[in-house]
RNA sequence: GGACCUUUAGCUCAGUUGGUUAGAGCGUUUCCUUGACAUGGAAAAGGUCACUGGUUCGAGUCCAGUAAGGUCCA
């Protein structure tokens, strides 16, 4: 067997291994009866994206979920893939085009989508090789693509079949347009801002009474030029006799236009009168509506304002069209004031501009199975941790609008919808759109093209990402699902997501999968998934959101050469509280890196320490112990595997992953290494070690290695899921992979995820009879061993391992310490511990295991002791008197349980022996 | 305007159905290269649990309100 290297270094060990699992096909699921099945659907990143820290939680953790999943022996599936990221990726290949000089329209739809598809194979889909590097344990073979022939058809036919439906309408509506992108957004992908800028009085002449003005406030000036009307409120007694005037528009064309009543002007907002822009904006479109106004479109699609805004503002970008505007009110007297103002304003997620309400024909989608998908979370089919969640999942839900799905792009699926030749899309009625003679809808396409044209739009990306749980298992080829396991799969038992896509993404695959798996079956059959975990967002130091532009993300690779990707996968769970955002501090991802070399080291200590026995299964390890030969910490340690073992199984059932963490680091740093590891080297080290004290024989000598080769391969298993690499090397070094297995390793037969793990309660049912006492008793040792050695500090002793004391006990308390005194001096640095009566002129401590007298060369300094032993004595007295109090208040003690009495009635005696003990020693020192 | 979250040590966070003297990691200070590990070991300092009331024998924990910070929706 190999030996183990002093340190752990990651880069050889995660290579290997990541390719041995690859070979053995250990990601591999496939529907398998045997066993129970575990699917996770990843979110598909982008397929322009890089890695960045948000991906790392949130696959570590999908990644932790899968490998559990594969040790408790399920069939673990976690099918991988990209989404085509409609804007984005058209974005990303117009810029390249945009070098030569070229735009799209240069190219022609069918090159620019082959410039794409070159881009896509060539630099697509990078993040799922830096995902290997992490260590995710995808399916690789199962790599879905929503633009890949099956997936797009699967889009297609369900926009045919929502349309049959009724539920998918071609509607001219106003849309949030972004200027940049050149494409209608859904309101999900509009983001509201804070923007300061100022808001205009601008004045309306009356037509009929020049000198005779109405007044309004305005944040765009610019649009004057499209207003058709001014509004007032009908029960304004401000404006009553001015309703039904008209007034002349105060820039652009000249016209006049009407002042008209509507409700819906909000009386205490400006002057309470409102100039109506149908063209842009939403209210004012239904106010136009609602007074049959024609709207004026001042817009061009880029947001450059048109010959409708007049000569002075035609061609202008629309902020400096608002400057000019302002000039040109200002020149005709029409500007009352300006005032700095801050409001809300739209910005387009991708391009990060301000969106145009803009009117605009566009496809709709009517949400299908809105209800079932309240039903289905709110009755618990599909569970969201944390549960919060839920709320705004169906106050979502209760508000829901229509979906703006169709974009005016190339690059997606381009919607199945031919118009007959000749026809003006622009103008079609709804009985037009009705008519199959004039709009055809199917995924064949009509029969005869040439007499028809296809839709220029393409559908939202998300309109494809919502089939993603079924629509990657195959849906609806039947052949296909039944090879991809569908049946066995579907739902899919977990979604690892961020909050932020709830509703652009979790609500709408609920919605989807309701709608078409498997009609008229229960709805449970039907949901994509059982449980939704949401991660935090990873903010840096001082709590910003990471972010390119910020530059204040650490580029996760750069991570994993510093750390290790077990190191770095070990730190962010560590410092992700569930349900709340990460701070994110490179430090705690040393600390990974650091746990795993301690893991490294304690493992190496164990190849040191004696040859290795049978290690092959739990069972042989078992077999090994002997429960004659157990001391205390014997028992103690065993008791918080187990009690270590239930926590993890208890994190995972709550989601509590820095919980299991936490709960490995605690149990393997400080109960295994800090204190097993230490008190077993008095059983394991030679005779003629310098502090050898008990007698020690063969038989204890192999009982601790097996209980060490059982905490190990326990713990290994434990961290699997969480530090894979380091957790599977040592699996294979210390033999726990059963003999050979350095060579069938690679047939995937002796691999961690082959191994099936025992549960707490198969391990404590195995025989094993622990003595619940020993933990206890550890615990108390420990507090002394603790004070004795902050009494050695004190006292300038801390290094000193000569030192000698004097102990005055009772007959049981010397018989424990007795029983424990080689492991106890070797903890404390002692060289002698002894029974006898202690001497007023050495420093003394009182513990739970009698007073302790300090034998040094100097004497002690007897005022010093007094000062000490007198403030030990104040602080003891307090809380004795506290303590008396509590169990002298009647109410107390007939209201609280018997337990608590019990215990606080066991402290009060304590404090007072202690309190006795130290009074004592205070005579003695006169 | 509505909803939700957060507030505990210098920093990041735990803290179970309310129950002894509120914990961890990092950082700080002191000591230690002994044979798994200096990516380590030992010890120490450091907290009015945001504030104000209430319920209770007992509140970091439950309730009400206030303040500050954050997120989402409008």
């Amino acid at each position: 067997m190999a030996a183990i290297t002093k340190s752990y270094e990651p880069q050889d060990v995660e290579k290997k291994w990541y390719a041995a699992w690859q070979t053995a096909g250990c990601f591999a699921g496939q529907a398998n009866p045997a066993r129970s099945p575990y699917c996770i659907m990843i979110p598909p990143p982008n397929v322009t994206g890089v890695l960045t820290m948000g991906h790392v939680l949130n696959n570590t953790i999908q990644d932790i979920l899968i490998r559990r999943a594969r040790l408790e022996g399920r069939e673990a599936l976690w099918l991988p893939g990209t989404d085509h990221a409609g804007i984005a990726t058209q974005t990303v290949v117009e810029r390249e085009l945009r070098k030569e000089k070229k735009t799209r329209h240069h190219l022609g739809r069918e090159k620019f989508l082959e410039k794409v598809w070159a881009w896509r194979e060539e630099k697509g889909g990078i993040i799922l090789q830096q995902l290997q590097a992490l260590g995710a344990s995808a399916d690789w073979s199962r790599t879905q693509f929503t633009m890949d022939p099956a997936y797009s058809q699967a889009v297609l036919k369900v926009f045919v079949d929502l349309y049959g439906k009724g539920q998918i309408y071609r509607g001219k509506r106003m849309v949030n347009w972004c200027p940049v992108s050149l494409t209608a957004l859904s309101d999900e992908e509009v983001i509201m801002k804070p923007v300061k800028g100022f808001i205009y009085q601008v004045r309306y002449e009356l037509a009929d009474r020049p000198g005779q003005f109405i007044e309004v406030k305005t944040t765009r000036p610019e649009t004057i030029p499209g207003d058709v009307a001014i509004a007032v409120h009908p029960d304004d007694p401000r404006y009553a006799a001015w309703i039904g005037k008209k007034v002349r528009r105060a820039l652009g064309p000249a016209a006049e236009i009407p002042i008209i009543a509507d409700a819906a002007v909000d009386r205490e907002f400006g002057t309470g009168a409102l100039k109506i822009t149908p063209a842009h904006d939403k209210v004012d479109f239904e106010i136009g509506q609602r007074h049959k106004l024609a709207p004026v479109d001042v817009l061009n699609p880029d947001g450059t304002l048109n010959d409708l805004a007049g000569p002075e503002l035609a061609g202008m970008e629309r902020f400096a069209g608002r400057k000019k505007a302002v000039e040109l009110l200002k020149e005709r007297g029409a500007l009352v004031k300006e005032e700095p103002y801050e409001n809300n304003i739209g910005y387009s997620e991708r391009a990060d501009v301000p969106i145009e309400p803009r009117l605009t024909w566009q496809w709709w989608l009517r949400y299908p199975k809105v209800e079932e998908a309240k039903a289905a979370v709110r009755d618990g089919h599909i569970k969201f941790h944390p549960e919060r969640w839920s709320k705004v999942y169906l106050h979502w839900l209760e508000n829901i609008q229509d979906w703006c799905i169709s974009r005016q792009l190339w690059w997606g699926h381009r919607i199945p919808v031919w118009y007959a030749k000749g026809l003006d899309k622009e103008k079609l009625t709804e009985a037009d759109l009705a008519d199959p003679q004039k709009v055809h809808v199917s995924l064949a396409g009509p029969a005869d093209k040439t007499n028809w044209v296809q839709e220029d739009d393409v559908l939202d990306t998300w309109a494809s990402s919502w089939l993603w749980p079924f629509a990657t298992l195959g849906w609806p080829d039947k052949t296909a699902m039944t090879k991809a396991g569908f049946d066995y799969f579907y739902p899919t038992t977990t979604l690892v997501t961020g909050p932020d896509i709830i509703f652009f993404w979790v609500a709408r695959m609920i919605m989807a999968g309701l709608e078409f798996v498997r009609p008229g079956e229960p709805l449970e059959r039907r949901i994509p998934f059982k449980h939704v975990y949401f991660t935090g967002i990873i903010r840096d130091a001082q709590g910003r959101k990471m972010s390119k532009s910020l530059g204040n993300s650490p580029d996760p690779l750069d991570l994993i050469a510093k750390y290790g990707a077990d190191g770095l996968r070990f730190g962010i769970i560590s410092i992700a509280p569930q349900g709340q955002d990460i701070r994110f501090q490179e430090d705690r991802i040393e600390s990974g890196k650091n746990f795993c070399n301690k893991l490294w080291n304690a493992c190496r200590f164990r190849q040191l320490s004696g040859d290795m026995a049978d290690n092959s299964s739990c069972a042989a390890i078992l077999a090994r112990l002997e429960p004659a030969k157990f001391d205390a910490d014997d028992h103690a340690i065993l008791d918080r595997l187990l009690s270590t073992t239930r926590e993890v199984d208890r994190c995972f059932v709550e989601f509590e992953f820095s919980g299991a963490v936490q709960a490995l680091y605690g149990f393997f740093w400080n109960d295994f290494c800090d204190w097993y590891v230490e008190v077993s080297k008095t059983k394991l080290q030679p005779p003629s070690s310098p502090d050898s004290g008990a007698p020690r024989d063969h038989a204890t000598k192999a009982n601790c290695l097996a209980i060490q080769d059982l905490v190990l391969r326990q713990t290994l298993l434990l961290l699997h899921p969480f530090t894979p690499f380091i957790t599977e090397e040592l699996w294979q070094l210390l033999g726990y992979a059963g003999p050979g297995s350095a060579e069938r390793g690679a047939a995937g037969t002796f691999l961690m995820c082959d191994t099936q793990m025992e549960n707490c309660s198969q391990i404590a049912s195995s025989g094993l009879k622990l003595d619940p006492a020993a933990a206890a008793l550890i615990g108390q040792l420990k507090a002394v061993v603790s004070q004795v050695r902050a009494f050695k500090a004190e006292q300038g002793e801390a290094a000193n391992r000569a030192a000698e004391f004097i102990v005055e006990a009772s007959d049981a308390h010397w018989a424990v310490l007795e029983a424990n005194l080689s492991k106890l001096k070797r903890m404390m640095g002692a060289a002698s511990v002894v029974r006898g009566k202690m001497s007023a002129d050495a420093p003394a401590i009182v513990t739970g295991y009698g007073s302790w007298n300090l034998i040094k060369q100097m004497k002690g300094d007897p005022a010093a002791e007094k000062a000490k032993l007198t403030k030990e004595l104040e602080a003891l007295a307090k809380h004795i008197a506290g303590t008396e109090a509590r169990l002298g208040n009647e109410a107390f003690v007939s209201k609280a349980p018997p337990t608590v009495l019990e215990g606080a009635r066991k402290q009060l005696a304590d404090q007072k022996a202690k309190q006795a003990e130290l009074t004592r020693l205070l005579k003695s020192l006169g």
